[in-house]
DNA sequence: AATGCGGGGGT
DNA sequence: ACCCCAGCATT
């Protein structure tokens, strides 16, 4: 492979059609950092008003450090993998702490911090300091397994060493490493597709025995398909009398840890509408320690977890203040009016949820 | 090597 | 109704 020419033709197409992205107008170790959990397994356009919103409440790593997560959920709340806020945030304590509050520059330093892994370290370093590091996500690892014609299975450590060894071969001797990253990161994504990869529009297709072969739908290898599964499930909307409701947070060991939810349980398996409301009025009773008028059904809405496909089904229910005296609940619970409501860090089917209930209130 | 972890954009 | 995404940590 002709690397000289690859380099040159790569940062020449990156100079001419390269996107203008927030995190490219920095060199600011912590916004770059900030970026790159972000856009972990996020796309670029759901990333960039989390990003702004996010930097402009903690401008600084110290800012972010000794702030609540509480706080931090819930400028991420809707982006998902949440495990990602709280790795970010409890990295920036050890910044604080550990490196007097400057992201660190040296690779060591930076891949014990929580959260970043092999890409997230190097990718980091490259963009910020020209570092020359190689890096493989999922752009250049399609790019990689195309321009090296790699047919198998690039999960494989035998195939991600492959892959590895080309990103750090194609770096430059001298500097340069950090634009060249960002142009094979942008061909990967902007024109080496998935599907229908725009090979005649591609600064590389003379390089690439994937496109003389044809091979573009073969290479990288088509991993196989998940499998989903169907969940139903059920959430309350429980009023006491004065109309606060009644919400949960996420315990450290479900879905969501540490968001808050409606009271929610998997109801897949009631096939008929006694045992669905004895399950619920058992739920309630084990879980929130109360008992509850169940009312009607109000809404139903699909969303997607993983690798769940779930409908959620809406109930809404009357404390019952007779049924009182059951143990207190397991998990943290809070009677909320509406107004604290967009104070808390909701996940998103029960912000959806909420919204809904919004605007029924409305008309 | 496989799995858990979210949510939304694009087609 | 799919497929995919600037991954990481755990098992």
């Amino acid at each position: 492979m002709e690397l000289r020419a690859l380099r040159k033709k790569a940062v020449a197409w990156f100079q001419g059609h390269g996107r203008d992205l927030p995190w490219r107008n920095t060199s600011d170790r912590y916004a770059i950092w900030l970026s790159e959990v972000m856009l972990q397994q996020t796309q670029v356009a759901t990333v960039i008003p989390y990003y702004h919103r996010f930097l402009e409440r903690f401008p600084t790593v110290s800012d972010l450090a000794s702030a609540d997560l509480d706080e931090v959920y819930q400028l991420w709340a809707g982006l998902g993998y949440y495990r990602r806020a709280r790795q970010l945030h409890a990295a920036a304590k050890m910044v604080a702490e550990q490196h007097n509050g400057t992201f660190p520059s040296e690779p060591k330093d930076v891949h014990e911090l929580p959260g970043i892994g092999r890409y997230t370290g190097n990718a980091v370093l490259t963009f910020a300091d020209d570092a020359r590091l190689p890096i493989v996500e999922a752009n250049t690892q399609r790019l990689y397994s195309r321009l090296l014609r790699w047919k198998n299975d690039c999960s494989t450590q035998e195939s991600q060493k492959v892959l590895w060894d080309f990103a750090s071969q194609v770096l430059p001797k001298g500097a340069g490493s950090g634009q060249l990253n960002q142009a094979l990161m942008e061909i990967g994504s902007q024109l080496c597709l998935p599907k229908n990869p725009h090979c005649l529009l591609c600064p590389l297709i003379k390089l690439c025995p994937t496109y003389a072969h044809g091979e573009q739908s073969l290479i990288p290898s088509p991993k196989k398909p998940k499998t989903y599964t169907d969940l139903v499930e059920t959430a309350l909307i429980i009023r006491d009398p004065s109309g606060q409701l009644l919400v949960r947070r996420c315990s450290a060991s479900e879905r969501w840890a540490g968001l808050w939810d409606f009271p929610r349980f998997d109801t897949t398996k009631c096939k008929t509408q006694s045992t669905l409301q004895k399950t619920i009025a058992e739920f309630v009773r084990a879980r929130f320690g109360c008992g509850i008028h169940l009312g009607k059904q109000v809404h139903q809405l699909k969303h997607a977890v993983t690798r769940y496909r779930i409908t959620l089904t809406c109930f809404e229910a009357e404390l019952d203040e007779s049924q009182a005296g059951f143990s207190a609940p397991e998990i943290e619970t809070l009677w909320v009016g509406p107004s604290q409501m967009s104070g808390l860090a909701l996940n998103s089917s029960a912000k959806r949820l909420w919204n809904w209930l919004q605007k029924q209130r409305e008309t």
